[in-house]
RNA sequence: GCGGAAGUAGCUCAUUUGGUAGAGCGCGACCUUGCCAAGGUCGAGGUGGCCGGUUCGAGCCCGGUCUUCCGCUCCA
């Protein structure tokens, strides 16, 4: 026996929680042999499974826990004309400029947009300071006249120069950018000079070709987001599932981002896995749906053991072009607080965009009665979308579960050990048999154990080694329960269960194992 | 993409100013032990991230390149 004199010291260590993922089989680095691949990362056997275990936990909690949303795996390919209906092509490319004294990268519209905002406040400041000489009389009206005027000269000046940067961007015209720029002297924020790059396009899809011959019509792109491909099999799967307004459709897979800069491990990465659900609602009823999926997805991150302290919502204040109302589920990690799950509520863009572009109705016929008793009819469905990064829910999940507990032992000196402490029901292995000893017939036992419960859940077998040292193995990778078979155990039929996050151990019937273990993931 | 730091065994690190690499842990086999990282014996594993240069000789000096981490930037 043992007891915990000290159980603390359990920093939330990034870094170690990188290298634990690798040295455990959770991630490994792309391409790892041949110097890895910058942003890309590979799950290992347990990853896989860790990974596997939260899909799986979403999907069923989507599609057979809401009878009115079903689930459905579109292509990666798909028409390129898609992109262009969804806004990618164009806003997917951002221009950017770079000042070459403090090598600051800035989107121009960005640069330019607050260079305008400037002008509004100069404009501000000067109508402020002269209202109130005015108001003490220290100027007379002609001199008030004046300075309203200068003020109205910078409002108009920042007007004009936003004016002219639509245009131009519409036009692509990223020399008469640049000059817009020179002339009015935008700085740098850091350099204060105005020594200005040209300004480059960053495409941030990824694009191959399709077909044997390389002219334009073949350039496909591989998506950047799930969604399109849920719009575009809106009224395949409305007509076949026979569904009716409210409903929605879910899907999980891979998207690809050209992301400039992809760092902090699999949190942004160039190819990365979505959890996403569309929601088709009647028009006007959006934001109702919008608060009603808002909380229910907070509560869902609640119900596989994340925090609610840990959790918070970030209402988006600049909206994307398809969205009325948008906001993140921010979580905490070791980096601070960071999206997490996106919740938009992206109107009726997608599907009227894709009509356009199709020129193919997309509509909906809601048989439902309104207030004066006749049907709504015919109208084009608004969407709330639920999207969550599965990588980084994973990242979640890992930086919650990672411990290092530090403790001394009875005679005083130290002991501890790593542990992943994922919930039962999320582990990649539920249960580790352990025979105590590898003769007496204690494996013939175990093994028979392994038989009776890998059926039913991801079970590990394991003779090797002194015990503590298996038990601190199977912490390490998070195994949520292990049973061990002693000499015991052929006496009465019973096994020590061992409790991962506790270390409690209690003697059971070996006959309850499976039904104990089971009840504990269910 | 810019700036800073780093890269030697699976992991953590060592190798005094250049003289062809070691330890601990881990891993494999066997013996012993048996409820929280036990002991013993034997063993596998490194062209020092990669490429090039200087040198009689480079893990160490120089250049390039790749990757990672931190800061900036980016994240419809």
């Amino acid at each position: 026996m043992f007891i915990f004199a000290a159980m603390a010291n359990e920093a939330n260590n990034f870094a170690e929680i990188i290298s634990h993922c690798k040295e455990y089989g959770y991630i490994f680095q792309s391409s790892e042999l041949y110097d890895g691949l910058a942003a890309v990362y590979d799950y290992g056997q347990m990853g896989a499974q860790l990974k596997k275990n939260l899909r799986d936990s979403w999907w069923k909690s989507m599609t057979q826990m809401h009878e009115n949303i079903v689930g459905i795996d579109a292509a990666i390919f798909m028409h390129p004309t898609v992109w262009k209906a969804s806004g990618h092509v164009d806003s997917f490319s951002d221009p950017m400029i770079d000042n070459k004294d403090s090598n600051k990268r800035y989107r121009v519209d960005h640069l330019i947009e607050s260079y305008a905002e400037e002008l509004k406040v100069k404009s501000d400041e000067i109508l402020e300071i002269n209202n109130i000489k005015k108001s003490n009389k220290e100027i007379n009206d002609d001199e008030y006249g004046l300075e309203a005027n200068k003020a109205s000269v910078f409002y108009n000046k920042g007007a004009q120069i936003l004016e002219e940067m639509d245009t131009l961007i519409a036009a692509t015209d990223y020399a008469a950018l640049k000059k817009l720029i020179e002339e009015n002297k935008i700085k740098c924020s850091i350099s204060k000079t105005c020594n200005w790059t040209d300004i480059r396009e960053f495409n941030l899809m990824f694009n191959t070709k399709i077909g044997a011959l390389a002219d334009e019509a073949d350039t496909i792109y591989l998506r950047p987001e799930t969604a399109q491909g849920i719009f575009v099999n809106f009224l395949n799967v409305q007509k076949s599932g026979r569904m009716k307004i409210p409903f929605g459709i879910a899907q999980t897979g891979k998207a690809f981002r050209n992301e400039i800069v992809a760092r902090q491990f699999i949190f942004r990465m160039r190819e990365f896995e979505q959890m996403e659900m569309q929601f088709f609602v009647r028009p006007g009823s959006q934001k109702e749906w919008y608060n009603y999926w808002k909380d229910e997805r907070k509560k869902w991150h609640e119900s596989i053991g994340i925090p609610a302290e840990k959790l918070r919502f970030h209402d988006h204040i600049k909206l994307a072009h398809y969205a009325d109302m948008a906001l993140d589920i921010e979580f905490e990690f070791p980096f601070g607080w960071k999206e997490l799950e996106g919740i938009h509520s992206r109107t009726d863009y997608d599907l009227t965009q894709h009509a356009t572009f199709s020129k193919k109705k997309i509509q909906y016929f809601d048989n439902d009665l309104n207030e004066e008793g006749k049907p709504y009819g015919n109208y084009t469905p608004y969407v709330v979308e639920t999207s969550v990064g599965l990588d980084r829910l994973f990242l979640t999940v890992m930086s919650l579960a990672y411990h290092d507990e530090k403790w001394t032992r009875e005679d005083g000196t130290p002991d501890g050990r790593v542990v992943l402490k994922i919930p039962a029901k999320l582990a990649p292995i539920k249960l580790a048999i352990l025979p105590l000893l590898k003769k007496d017939g204690l494996p013939e036992i175990a093994k028979q154990i392994m038989n009776e419960c890998k059926g039913s859940f991801m079970c590990f077998y394991e003779e090797k080694d002194a015990i503590g040292k298996r038990y601190r193995r199977m912490d390490a990778i998070g195994t949520a329960f292990c049973v061990t078979i002693d000499h015991q155990t052929k006496e009465d039929n019973t096994v020590t269960i061992r409790y991962r996050d506790d270390m409690r151990q209690e003697r059971i019937a070996l006959s309850e194992v499976k039904n104990l273990v089971e009840k504990l993931i269910g």
